[in-house]
DNA sequence: CATACCCATTGACGATCATCGATGGATATG
DNA sequence: CATATCCATCGATGATCGTCAATGGGTATG
């Protein structure tokens, strides 16, 4: 729609743009949005950022509408994306953001605003 | 396994913790984030971002080992969410990156580096 | 007009995902 | 010990996703 100003052509001549990314990192990255990739892990991951204590599992499932089994299959993944921590403490569990995040991913989480 | 100095709580007391984002913006940055959560259309985004002009669709076909319909559903996906912009010239179809990404939007497309 | 090239859409298939109910383990309380 | 609370895991189900082959439309070339 935009108007774009459009390279000009040879038919049946492509060359494939560079690409700077390893794969290892391309890797990386996408497990790491795909975990942000879901409204309700979006939420938490705000929450865990904006908040100066670790978050108890019990908590989230008080303000958010989903079953304890669901609640918790969320939290698996965002830690098997390395995003979160947790910690136990008798009958309760705490998740809190990881502090060695990289600097990409460090950046994605902050920018979640 | 990090040693988290955890807050103590009481038995069957849970609170909400806070929720600052508007369920509007969590529906789309979770889109966004969807979109960019595919090796393939994170490469994608790459390429467009760093790439000066705009990048003709066919020379994606050469450097990704994706049949043609696979691509050009994954242009469509990042169009949908509004990261993606697109130009027609004759037979050759442009894509370039938008200029008008909100501030979180931009901030994520510059981080995947 | 006939052919070749570029691209989007459709339909299909297997894989992954989000969700739940049921279950069980662990820990505290009485 | 008995009970209540907190949480993870398992199995199942419906939805979504990534991919391809097939098809068709549109545009340039000869």
């Amino acid at each position: 729609m935009a108007v774009m100003a459009l390279p000009i052509r040879e038919r049946g001549v492509c060359c494939a743009p560079p690409r700077r990314m390893r794969a290892e990192k391309v890797g990386e990255l996408s497990t790491v949005l795909k975990a942000l990739a879901d409204p309700t892990r979006l939420e938490i991951m705000t929450i865990l950022r904006d908040s100066k204590d670790p978050v108890c599992i019990c908590d989230l499932q008080v303000g958010f509408d989903l079953s304890q089994p669901t609640l918790s299959h969320h939290m698996a993944k965002l830690r098997a994306a390395g995003l979160v921590e947790s910690g136990q403490n008798g009958i309760y569990c705490f998740y809190a953001l990881r502090k060695d995040l990289s600097g990409p991913v460090r950046r994605i989480v902050d920018a979640i605003a």
